[in-house]
DNA sequence: TTCGAATGCAACTTTTTTGTTGCATGTTCC
DNA sequence: GGAACATGCAACAAAAAAGTTGCATTCGAA
């Protein structure tokens, strides 16, 4: 299929799905607010704050490492957390992608009209 | 407090999580990716292609439209959907936030340690 | 080795989400 | 007016998500 073709169809793949679901929660939006400053902390250290138990946020951390917003390495006795920039940037280009997609589509049809 | 202070804070407010939350199922996105042709189209149509009933499509349609993504507009006895952009561009910008919170961190603790 | 801190694991409860089905309501068009 | 079509509304059922608690395991330090 020719690269034409391709630019004007619809951002086709879902697979940001899963990672936009990752998101789409305070306390994780929160947590990946917190690591964005690069630095790596452990799940007691990300627990305080928060308003809920260490499990629970053990739990949000599993949500966002599966979809690999976040990344666990083994520290001695801690879990230490660090954020990914790859798949949150996979998820604002696919916004993108849907926002230049009707940025162009709104401006086809308004020329359609006069 | 000052403007560069707050260009270095985190992306702080968590109110772009619903529109994330609401992003993060493959049907819903579907539905998005569908209409950012900027096109409007019914209920009926929408659900077309989906293998769910009508109301299951409705149910995803008002989770869009609660958070803005999309639009309805009655016209006659049908139900017109259209995009919305403004809150997927927030949502953009939201990640574009994180990810150059992120880079600008990295970058400093590069240099921390060179 | 022994105690304490940081986790990991599992079982459960409570809410939310997703989807369905059945029936009522409002429109179009002949 | 009446048949068809497009929805709206409600009650349910099944599944997933979010949190909790209790107990086991591991590693670090005195």
């Amino acid at each position: 299929m020719s690269r034409a073709k391709a630019r004007r169809r619809a951002p086709a793949p879902v697979v940001a799905a899963p990672i936009f679901a990752a998101l789409g929660d305070a306390t994780r939006l929160a947590l990946v607010a917190r690591l964005s400053d690069g630095r790596q902390r452990s799940i007691t250290e990300l627990t305080e704050g928060l308003d809920m138990s260490r499990q629970a946020v053990t739990k949000h951390l599993k949500v966002l490492g599966d979809v690999g917003v976040v990344e666990r390495q083994r520290v001695g006795r801690e879990s230490r957390f660090v954020m990914a920039s790859a798949p949150i940037a996979e998820a604002r280009d696919y916004l993108t992608r849907v926002s230049d997609q009707w940025d162009q589509a709104i401006a086809r049809l308004r020329a359609h009209v006069e």
